[in-house]
RNA sequence: CGGGGUGUAGCGAAGCUUGGUUAUCGCGCCUGCUUUGGGAGCAGGAGACCCUCAGUUCGAAUCUGAGCACCCCGACCA
């Protein structure tokens, strides 16, 4: 491609409405344009960039025996009303109709559709495995779309679904489909991590979501050092911690008046005590239904730790109401002590406390000298917790560390959940009928564009891995007026594309400045700079990362290239 | 949806407190000449319903009200 040709809008200065590193350069190098929130073109060299990872991802799949197909985007309401997940799936979906008013949604995910489609085919256990992907725009009616296209609401997504006879082979295709995926981010370049992940809506048994390190990641991850324990900050696990909390001297129970006294910060200040002597009573609707979780002051509950442990699709804090009802204190006074009429369940960190400090169920007070055994009525103690730095590893003992991540790829174990609902039925070899054991896997192909960018930048601006590069080569001259300079470049850009190469000859009639700081910002990992050495029949050769260069004759430079 | 913030030319900003000629600056863009190794110089030029609607006023980018859009923090997720 000749830069004079090409349409490569870059912007000297940074919008405004940009905040992480990697939507800042996206706009900047001219890899896409925002139409409204969460909705992007990708404009030439940010499509050369997906299509390098989308082709990446067909490669690895390919080898691996997974088969590409398409599916429609449009979905109607009644195959999720078949599987059960149009109650779930209806806010996280962009919904539309036809002209006879037909209700579709226009498709998050394809769960639903992939599987119909091979019940449809699916006979006997000779049909399996089948495993079968694509890659197609996803749309998410997402809560706030947000940093670009790392979280929109129309996205680029290869989903892939696996159909299995057995365990066993649904564990073989997860396992492949999980080596697959350490093949593709490695080759994108990424420093990633696999990690123990919930299934949320998904369903399903095991998920290990794929995770690249970075600080603008929304995700929280949390690593061992010591044994390689990885897992997202919502489901990871800790060693439990000894007890500190019974720091109050009495453990007399005693309603002591708090007026105002609501917040954690405020009640330990006004019994002047630690945090760690407290509990904090949550009142949440889980499935529409009223319970009270109880955690230690210094923790942060964990609704994904509360919603596996309950068993639950929904947990959300319950309604300033419902908490006034349930507790008949508003909210900031509830506690456990009395609370008979909803389940109570607790947080391993509080088994056992005594002399501890609570709600007290009635406006403006509290309990001091809480001993949960004889005060309350405890159903259950689990681990609801979240994670903080420095918690010890549960398998090793190791100080854990948390950092942050973007999630770019997932693959659950589904089993049996959609091929049931949606009758995806084979014949075993003694003819009786099973459902298939079905897996899926997903990449966030645009949101891994957005990472790969969010590792590899700096102040110039973007540092492709050669990989993923939209060019892999660009060829500089620095004065297109200058006729042994231009004759020069035509010939070695003609040179490198026979041999292969995806170059850029920028042939604009520019000062070097800016052809330099274009070239810098679009991330090109090798620059070759034709200037005055041309004369000498020499050329400049510029690794975009790293700031020293090389004069090499020009007939070297396609040798130099492998 | 709750909390915080922003909206002035393609991009980035000033002006708004205290209303008053033709709305200012930098970058970018167009023409000409010069220049050509890290965002050139000179000269000329184009480009703005000051987010929208309503109100106050002789007069509104500026004051008031309502609305819209966008960004950030939280619940959702590839």
């Amino acid at each position: 491609m000749k830069w004079s040709q090409a349409y490569i809008p870059t912007l000297r200065d940074v919008p405004q409405d940009a905040e992480i590193p990697s939507h800042q350069l996206m706009l900047r190098a001219g890899l896409i344009q925002k139409l409204a929130s969460g909705l992007y073109s990708f404009l030439p060299l940010g499509l050369r960039v997906l299509h390098k990872v989308e082709n990446i991802i067909r490669e690895e799949l390919n080898q691996r025996g997974a088969q590409e197909l398409l599916m429609p985007i449009l979905q109607p309401r009644q195959i999720w009303e078949k599987s059960g997940r149009w109650d779930v799936v209806g806010d996280l979906a962009m919904k539309t109709q036809s002209r006879e008013e037909k209700e579709f949604i226009l498709g998050p995910t394809h769960e639903e559709i992939v599987t119909d489609l091979v019940s449809k085919s699916l006979k006997s256990y000779k049909n399996l495995p089948i495993n079968l992907y694509q890659i197609q725009v996803k749309f998410r009616d997402e809560i706030r779309p947000r940093f670009g296209v790392m979280r929109a609401k129309e996205f680029v997504m290869k989903d892939g679904y696996s159909f299995d006879a057995s365990e066993e082979g649904a564990d073989k295709n997860f396992d492949l489909m999980h080596d697959a995926y350490n093949a593709i981010f490695t080759r994108c370049g990424l420093n990633y991590k696999s990690i123990e992940a919930d299934t949320g809506v998904m369903g399903g048994s095991k998920s290990q979501e794929f995770t690249a390190l970075a600080d603008a990641g929304e995700d929280g991850v949390v690593e061992c050092d010591g044994c390689g324990y990885a897992a997202n900050l919502e489901l990871a696990i800790r060693k439990p911690q000894e007890l500190n909390g019974n720091s109050s001297d009495s453990t007399e129970l005693k309603k002591v008046p708090t007026p105002g006294k609501k917040k954690v910060k405020d009640v330990t200040a006004f019994f002047k005590t630690e945090a760690t002597s407290l509990i904090k009573t949550l009142i949440y609707e889980v499935d529409t239904k009223p319970v009270a979780v109880l955690v230690r002051g210094d923790q942060e509950l964990s609704e994904v730790k509360l919603r596996r442990v309950l068993d639950a699709t929904d947990v959300v804090l319950a309604s300033e109401e419902t908490i006034q009802k349930v507790t008949g204190a508003p909210v900031g006074f509830a506690g456990p002590v009395g609370l008979d009429s909803i389940p109570l369940v607790a947080d391993l960190s509080i088994q056992g406390m005594t002399g501890a400090i609570t709600g007290g169920n009635a406006p403006d007070s509290h309990y001091q000298g809480v001993d949960l055994e004889r005060d309350c009525k405890i159903k259950q103690y689990e681990d609801l917790s979240t994670v903080v730095e420095n918690d010890l590893c549960v398998h090793c003992g190791k100080a854990l560390k948390i950092r942050r991540g973007i999630e770019v790829g997932h693959v659950f174990k589904l089993g049996t959940k959609y091929s049931k609902s949606l009758g995806a039925l084979f014949l075993d070899e003694k003819g009786k009928e099973n459902p298939a054991i079905m897996g899926c896997y997903g990449i966030g192909v645009s949101r891994t564009v957005a990472a790969i960018i969010e590792q590899n930048f700096d102040e110039g601006g973007i540092v492709w891995p050669m990989a993923v590069a939209p060019f892999q080569v660009v060829i500089t001259i620095v004065n297109i007026k200058n006729k042994s300079q231009l004759q020069a470049g035509e010939k070695l850009y003609k040179e490198l594309t026979d041999a292969g190469y995806d170059v850029l000859l920028d042939d604009r009639n520019e000062r070097p400045g800016p052809k330099f700081k274009d070239a810098d910002l679009i991330g090109i990992p090798v620059r070759v700079t034709i200037g005055k050495h041309i004369e000498e029949g020499n050329v400049e050769l510029k690794k975009r990362s790293e700031s020293d260069f090389s004069l090499i004759p020009i007939k070297d430079v396609l040798k130099s290239l492998v």
